[in-house]
DNA sequence: CCTAATAGACCGACGGTCGGTCAATAATCT
DNA sequence: AGATTATTGACCGACCGTCGGTCTATTAGG
């Protein structure tokens, strides 16, 4: 009814903002535009002046997304002062750390991102990230094959294949940490599965046995907590 | 309107047959139960009278394909005549060859399949083979320690993540020949990628070198013609 | 042997939600 | 003033799922 009129670009980023906060909450397919548009306090057209679809939002929020993770990747990659593996584990760490800091939000997130009818997101997250990460993490491969401690043929598809492994991974423990809020513990299946994804990247770069260590365990008990 | 009665079980599978088919000719969203029971001849309120929601449709659906699925790989483990790296070949071959029999089944399916908005589809089916393959392929795995030729700890892990693996090679392998549908040839990225699957798989089992061949190159062929 | 009761297969109109469209109106820019 | 851009909310059609009720075959009782 009242009419405020805004900048494009802050108009805009604040549907990004709240439908992000409710795709997170809800789920995209449970979150509504009605919901998202009443919310920012807009009428259904205005939304369909900024974007052409819901899809297309869902598009532009993951495209924000990858664009931050891309800056916080980039800087590991280009450090020209540590070698391939210290990288390796510095490209891993610091997305668990950001998760970690924001431990509360990613453990009220899980049971939502997680649910049936939430694929679409999950699987355009997994996408999205496997495009970004595939060629910092090669690179990082390369400068390991280089310094002797890798020994691979193809890193670009190596590396594919490590993210592959590592979200499969972050899959499965997410999984069990869904499981532990219901029944018994699941930690020992959870601390087993990182040791034998752990054994399976070691392979995949022809690294030496016990060099790779993606989670620390202290690490993993925190989200058990 | 006609009214014709019939049994149970066989409405039933009438019913699943129909919409199994439309889930693959047009995804799991975009096929309508309306279509569904146009096709089939019944009305809205016959359709929930056997299935409570078009989602328990779909695992009806899903359960009947991997009781299937089942029914093909069970006997090779049990096969008391094969040692464990034939029978891990036959494993996937035998998966291969069923899709190479209905390879224009198959062609015409991936566009639909693979399409943003079935994502549900997908991700349920990989799931659930996942969970029908984990048993079989670490009980090959077993043998294969047994008999040397393996060399791996945690079977069963090292069973899902292989399984894992393939259904992700196989993933790269359709979208490679949906863009082959397009652009250029893409086939010796194709080729490319299955020796690098391998290679890993190869890794993971502890398996000799080269010992490994979860596809050969003239199957391959035959999909990219 | 006839009749009443029960079960369950079947019907389609209807409710409510949701994504998306559109013509009109208001604010801003040139 | 005129053109462009932002905003509004009524409106549309498609969809899933519900609900009250019909029809037929089988069973039980007199």
């Amino acid at each position: 009814m009242v009419r405020t009129v805004k900048l494009h670009a802050e108009r805009r980023d604040e549907i990004l903002d709240v439908a992000q906060e409710l795709f997170y909450s809800k789920g995209y397919e449970q979150a509504s535009i009605q919901e998202i548009i009443d919310t920012v306090g807009i009428a259904k057209g205005t939304f369909y002046h900024y974007f052409s679809s819901k899809s297309q939002l869902l598009d532009e929020i993951i495209g924000r997304m990858m664009a931050h993770t891309d800056k916080i990747v980039e800087p590991i990659v280009n450090d020209e002062n540590i070698n391939a593996l210290q990288k390796f584990h510095l490209f891993f760490r610091t997305i668990e750390n950001w998760k970690i800091d924001n431990i509360a939000f990613f453990k009220s997130i899980l049971s939502v991102f997680y649910h049936d009818d939430n694929t679409l997101l999950r699987q355009k997250l997994k996408a999205a990230s496997k495009t970004v990460y595939a060629a910092p993490l090669s690179q990082i491969i390369r400068q390991g094959i280089d310094e002797g401690v890798f020994k691979t043929q193809d890193p670009d598809n190596i590396g594919v294949i490590i993210i592959e492994i590592g979200q499969s991974l972050g899959e499965h423990l997410a999984l069990l940490l869904l499981d532990a809020e219901i029944s018994g513990t699941t930690y020992p299946t959870a601390e087993r599965k990182i040791t034998v994804y752990q054994f399976a990247m070691e392979q995949l770069l022809g690294a030496p046995a016990g060099s790779i260590h993606i989670l620390e365990l202290d690490r993993l008990r925190q989200w058990f907590e």
